[in-house]
DNA sequence: TTGTACGCGTTATCAC
DNA sequence: GTGATAACGCGTACAA
């Protein structure tokens, strides 16, 4: 008897709500709802009984109504511009890996949004919406958007911000720091003469990574020649022109510090295409580690830090944002060294390795 | 006075609802709604007043309540195993860029579902609570979830299915004839002494690039010596043995046929760490076209077609399936050669270009 | 064209 | 402390 009222319920194919859920266990709508949560106000006899026709009719809330009533939507929006999409860029690929990972662990699902515009300054769609609870914006944005969304206090943080405005939260990397510690491998291995090859179309990032290049420098006493400096490398073409003025430069360095692995890579590229040889004529380290960087020939050496973990860690700013909890940004200056084989050791004339 | 009113709805910073519109409109929520939609049923002048208080109010309406209302979640479901990761995976990652264009484009959102079980039997959490319309699989999926799934009516379809289960409607490449093509190009340039490097842990894949690569030989009358054939190139130790094998093999092949770029150009990693050369002392090719392929040295030679567009062609079927439209399967047949410089031309000595 | 019931989980309000 | 009832949120669809 027992048994055939199991098969019955069992077998409905209808979908299943609460208010049935609450039927079938003789109880009511609420206290289906304080089991489903884990509140208590139920009895324990009550919650068994709920508990078991939830099991038999594997029932499981609404997502939609969910959203309605709470009014949470548990999504977060990742927005990026073309410059930074996980799609294309490789760095912001692994970042995104981890951030979505951790998010959806936390029963958050992430929407990618991509920038078409040149800048952003109109609120997007999905927060109009108010389809997110909160947003994580790859390089920054339009300073009238930030106006705007924290005059409706939509929370959101940022993840590598090439600005100085400490004001708003963010996980970023130093890459003073980064770019510093990169020309002091240079030095560590015997380089005296280093070149710089970077792009300026996000001015605070460039003149941060410029600043390491010269602070190593500067300590160690080291000069600059003129054409060893060049900020024209915003894309392969970019790079292109970059190294021909850096290899055509009359005191030719033997190294070339860069502001991304994909410069590294592309100005390797090209020496290899006009006839030189790295590491041996000219060496050169990257600072970000992607994943391109271990199937290069020479393999880049790089500077390397968790970039699953910058996601992961937004995700939990957000989060935590999002719950009204403030936390502090997080500024990565502890780096690794992929050594690889893009460097020359002048002080004994191998390839480190 | 008509001034001041504007400027006191536009103030308002209450969150707006349809029924705030109508009531500003002096018109019903129903009219309100026509007019969002475009539906006719209401006069010029109604569609005028309605389209001018939403214009001073900004009002959209509020997304869970639509999703509510029209029992659509506007979610379509990614769903991939470890290994067809977008984040991880070059190939998946620009399908994966294409599809969530598409879909953004089409007012949908893609989420994410990793697998982290061997094998997914159960249906994801986001398809029982209802938050997705639909689902797109990358590689397949157990046969236990399809049941379920088709039980349950729950639209999906595939993306590069790696079996002969033509019932199920999926975008996919023709992987013999890209292998076979891949030898085609070989044998075109002189080589006769191919061997084949690929992985056998997704069985119908590996038996129809087989397949290929043994109609090409078998229709230039070439033969296969022993160890020419590896088929454990599951990562990049597999891969690092087969090569081992492949070099050792008394009669050396002069070309090694892939399954996959990586394949290759791990392969081609081997070779150089053990002192060969490439395309000199052995010739790769792959069939992926993957970014990395572009940046090796030698640049890979490799078959190519649209990856973002088998994206956007998967969400094209996937929204009309959503909409009771049923689509044939899709399988690419053309690919382009994107000739680089891993390949020797036995013709007359040097590498293709 | 408009009023209104509907969908559905949550929570505030009440009764015991 | 337990449990139920009802209001809520909001766009849509159907009856009026």
């Amino acid at each position: 008897m027992q048994r055939r009222r199991d098969e019955r319920i069992m077998s409905m194919e209808k979908k299943m709500t609460i208010k049935e859920i609450a039927k079938l266990s003789g109880v009511s709508p609420t206290a289906v709802s304080f089991v489903l949560n884990g509140k208590n106000g139920v009895s324990e006899l009550t919650r068994q009984k709920v508990l078991s026709v939830i099991e038999m009719t594997n029932f499981v809330p609404n997502a939609a109504s969910k959203r309605l009533t709470m009014k949470k939507s548990f999504n977060v929006a990742l927005i990026y511009p073309v410059s930074a999409s996980p799609f294309t860029d490789m760095f912001y690929c692994e970042i995104a890996a981890g951030l979505t990972e951790y998010l959806t662990e936390n029963k958050y699902n992430v929407v990618f949004v991509p920038i078409k515009a040149p800048s952003l300054t109109e609120v997007p769609d999905i927060i109009k919406i108010q389809d997110a609870d909160g947003a994580i914006f790859l390089q920054g944005v339009d300073k009238l958007l930030l106006d705007k969304l924290d005059e409706m206090d939509f929370p959101y943080i940022f993840i590598d911000i090439h600005e100085n405005d400490t004001k708003k939260i963010h996980v970023s990397l130093d890459s003073e720091k980064l770019v510093y510690e990169a020309a002091r491998y240079f030095i560590s291995h015997g380089h005296e003469k280093l070149a710089f090859l970077g792009s300026d179309w996000l001015p605070g990032y460039y003149i941060r990574c410029f600043n390491g290049y010269q602070k190593a420098l500067g300590e160690s006493g080291l000069g600059i020649m003129p054409g060893w400096i060049q900020t024209g490398a915003n894309d392969e073409e970019g790079v292109y022109r970059c190294m021909e003025r850096i290899l055509s430069s009359p005191d030719m360095p033997t190294a070339v510090c860069c502001m991304s692995d994909m410069q590294a890579i592309q100005g390797i590229r090209y020496c290899q295409e006009k006839g030189f040889h790295v590491p041996e004529d000219l060496s050169f380290i990257g600072i970000d580690d992607i994943v391109l960087s271990r199937y290069t020939t020479p393999p880049l050496t790089t500077l390397t830090y968790d970039k699953p973990g910058m996601g992961k860690l937004a995700g939990e700013l957000l989060l935590k944002k999002i719950d009204g909890e403030e936390r502090n940004s997080h500024i990565i200056t502890e780096f690794g060294v992929a050594e690889r084989k893009s460097v020359m050791d002048l002080r004994n004339g191998r390839s480190t390795s």
